[in-house]
DNA sequence: TTGAAAGCGGTACCAA
DNA sequence: TTGGTACCGCTTTCAA
C-alpha cells in the first residue's frame, strides 16, 4: 500500500500539503487540493491510523463498555452507537467486562483504554472508585447509559416514572393483588435500575394505598428463565396475585411462561406486564412500557462526539432523558372476580 | 502517562533492554528484566498499543464482521469472540454492517480494516468479489463463520444436518402434514445458510416419500414478527399443516405466537421446531436443534490467533464443522387424529 | 547481554 | 499557500 510519501511524489507537492489538503484543512489552493486528491485516489492512498494517531494523539476509536453483550437491551444499544459513531469517521472498540462467572465481571484496566481509544460510553454498568480514577487519570471524557455515575453525563430514561407507568396501567385496569419480579437484594448491586424500579413499584402501590406481601416481590437474575423459576410457586399458590408487574421484558416473557405452565391463562388468569418493548414483545404480545434504545445509543455517540470532535462543546448540563410510552397488547386486562381460587382451571400444554 | 524512556532511565537501562525485557524476549538477563519489570510497575507504564503498532505492524485488533447485530445468534458469537481475544491480549474492533434498509447493507472498505486490524472475523456474510479483492490486497487473514467464502477456513455447523434432524423428529412423531417457514428467494441471498436448510426439509420429508405443498414453504425475513406474519395464513386454512419446521428458533417463536392467536394449541394442534437453542427456547419450551454459538466464535477466534501469533501455524485443512444436537422440549408431540378440520377450537386469547 | 539509531507514517509548527 | 522538519513512542536490526 502507498504512503503519504508516494502520494506526495506523484502530486509533486510535499507532505505536508498532502496532509493538510486530504484532511480538508485551510491554507490549499484548489488548484493543489484537486491534485491531491487525484494522486490519492489513484494509488488509492488511505492514511494509517497508528500512524495518524500516533502523531495526533487521536485515535477517533471509542471504547464501549458492556457488562455483557448477548442480551437484546446491550446489542441493541451497541449497534446504535456503532452507527452514530461511523457517520463521524469513529470506530467501536467493544469491551466486554463479562467475567467467568455472574458477578465476578472484569475489572477496567489501563491496557484496554491507554491510547487506544479517545472516548468511553459505559452501558449500564457501576465502576468502582479506581476504574472511575484510572478513566480519570487517562483523561477521557465519558458518557454512561441507563446508569449514572457521578457527574458524567448520562442518557437514560426516568425508570421510576417508567415503572409508575407499568404499575398504574394494571391499577386501573382494577387489579389489587399485584406481584413484581425483578428486584434485587439490598447493596448486591449497584445499579440503579432495578433499585429505582422496585422502589417504585411499592409507592405506586402505596399512593393507591395498597400494599404488596413481602413474598410477592421476587428477586430475579433479570433473566427470562430465571424469572419463569422464581415466580412459579408465586403462581401455583392457593392465594396467589392477578397481574405481575416484571421489571424488564425478558423476565415478563418468563413470567408469561410460567403462568402457562402453571395452567393459568395470560391475560384471563393473569396480567403481565414489563418495561422495554423488546423486540419479541410484539409477537409475544406482551404489553409493556417503551424505551426507545437504538436513540439513547445513538444519542450517547452523538455527545460523546461532540466533545470529541470539539473540545470547545460544554458537557450539557444534566442527563439526557428519554421518553418512555405505554404499550398495551394482549398480556394485561381487567382482573377475573373471584380470581383468589387457586390456579388450576386449565391444563398445562406440556 | 510514562514512557518507554521514563522506564529506562528509572531502571538505568536503555529503551531498547525495557522493550524487549517487558515483552518476554530472551537475552535479556533476569536481574535486569525484575529491574525493568519493577520500575515499569512503579510508573505504571503500559507500552502505548499506537506506537507499538506503528513500529511493528501489528495491532492486535480484530474486525468482527456482523450484518447486524441485534441478533442474539451474533451478540453470542461476538461474546465468544471477544472473550477467546481478550485471552490473547486481543481486542475486537466491531465492523456492522447493517445498513439503512434491510438489503442494501455497507460495503467493506479500506479504512475499516487497514492498518486497523490484523485479521478479520466475518460472521454469516457474503462478500462480494470486491470485498474479498480488498481483504487479499491488504493481506489479512481471515476465518468465516457459518456461510463459507471461497477457501478460508469456515466454522459452522452442518445446516443440512440440522435441518435433518429437525425433520426426522416431527417425520419420527408421526406427521405428514409438513409446512416450512425460512425459505428465501432464489438469488435474493447468498447465504448457504437458508438455502440449504430448505432444500434439505425438502430432500428429508422426499426421503420418507412425502412430498409438501409449495405454499407450505413460506419465505421469510427470519424475524419472529415475520414469522408469524408469513405462517398466519397457512394456520387459518381449512386444511393446515400439522407441524410446522422453522430454519431458526425466532422464527419458530413466532410461529407458536401465530398458532396461539389463530387459536391451535402448540403441541395439541401443532408441533413447532426450529434450529439454534435461542436463550429464549427452554423458557418458551420450544424443540430445536442445539448449536453452540459461543463456542464457535470461541473456535473462530483461535483459529484467527493460531495465525496471528505464529505465522507459520499452517490453515486448517478443511471447515470446522460444530456438532448439534436435538433437544426435544414441549413443542412437539405426535399429530391428533383428524387434524385436517381447520383450526377453530378455542378462541385467541388476545 | 546491552545500547545506539534508523525507521514506522503521519502531524503540526515554523520558516519561506 | 507551501515546504522542511522535528517529533509521536515503540520495534528492530546491527554493533559493541
Amino acid at each position: 500500500m502507498s504512503t503519504i510519501h508516494d502520494v506526495a511524489k506523484a502530486a509533486g507537492v510535499s507532505v505536508s500539503t498532502v496532509s493538510r489538503a486530504l484532511r480538508g484543512l485551510d491554507r490549499v489552493s484548489p488548484q493543489t487540493r484537486d491534485r491531491v486528491a487525484k494522486a490519492a485516489l489513484d494509488l488509492r492512498y488511505v492514511a494509517s491510523p497508528t500512524a495518524s494517531s500516533l502523531a495526533s494523539g487521536r485515535t477517533r476509536v471509542v471504547a464501549v463498555v458492556v457488562p455483557f453483550l448477548t442480551r437484546w437491551f446491550f446489542a441493541t444499544l451497541i449497534s446504535g452507537i456503532e452507527k452514530a459513531l461511523r457517520r463521524q469517521g469513529h470506530h467501536v472498540l467493544l469491551v466486554d467486562l463479562e467475567g467467568e462467572s455472574y458477578d465476578s465481571r472484569l475489572r477496567l484496566s489501563q491496557d484496554m483504554l491507554w491510547k487506544r481509544v479517545d472516548g468511553v460510553i459505559v452501558l449500564n454498568t457501576p465502576l468502582d472508585e479506581q476504574e472511575q480514577a484510572l478513566i480519570d487519570s487517562l483523561g477521557l471524557p465519558v458518557i454512561t447509559i441507563g446508569n449514572r455515575i457521578r457527574d458524567w453525563p448520562c442518557v437514560r430514561i426516568d425508570d421510576r416514572a417508567a415503572m409508575g407507568v407499568a404499575v398504574r396501567h394494571v391499577l386501573d385496569l382494577g387489579h389489587t393483588r399485584i406481584a413484581y419480579v425483578g428486584a434485587v437484594e439490598q447493596g448486591t448491586s449497584m445499579l440503579q435500575t432495578p433499585r429505582e424500579r422496585a422502589e417504585t413499584f411499592l409507592t405506586t402501590l402505596a399512593e393507591r394505598g395498597l400494599r404488596c406481601p413481602p413474598t410477592w416481590v421476587v428477586g430475579s437474575d433479570w433473566t427470562a428463565a430465571g424469572a419463569a423459576r422464581d415466580v412459579a410457586a408465586l403462581l401455583r399458590a392457593r392465594s396467589r396475585p392477578t397481574a405481575v408487574v416484571a421489571a424488564s421484558d425478558e423476565m415478563a416473557f418468563g413470567v408469561m411462561a410460567a403462568a402457562r405452565r402453571a395452567g393459568l391463562s395470560v391475560p384471563g388468569d393473569l396480567s403481565v406486564v414489563g418495561i422495554d418493548d423488546h423486540v419479541l414483545a410484539e409477537v409475544l404480545d406482551l404489553t409493556t412500557v417503551r424505551q426507545d434504545v437504538p436513540h439513547q445509543g445513538q444519542r450517547a455517540a452523538e455527545l460523546l462526539l461532540g466533545r470529541l470532535l470539539d473540545g470547545s462543546v460544554t458537557p450539557p448540563p444534566g442527563d439526557e432523558v428519554v421518553p418512555v410510552q405505554l404499550v398495551v397488547r394482549g398480556s394485561t386486562a381487567a382482573p377475573v372476580r373471584a380470581a383468589r381460587r387457586g390456579g388450576t382451571s386449565r391444563a398445562a400444554s406440556a
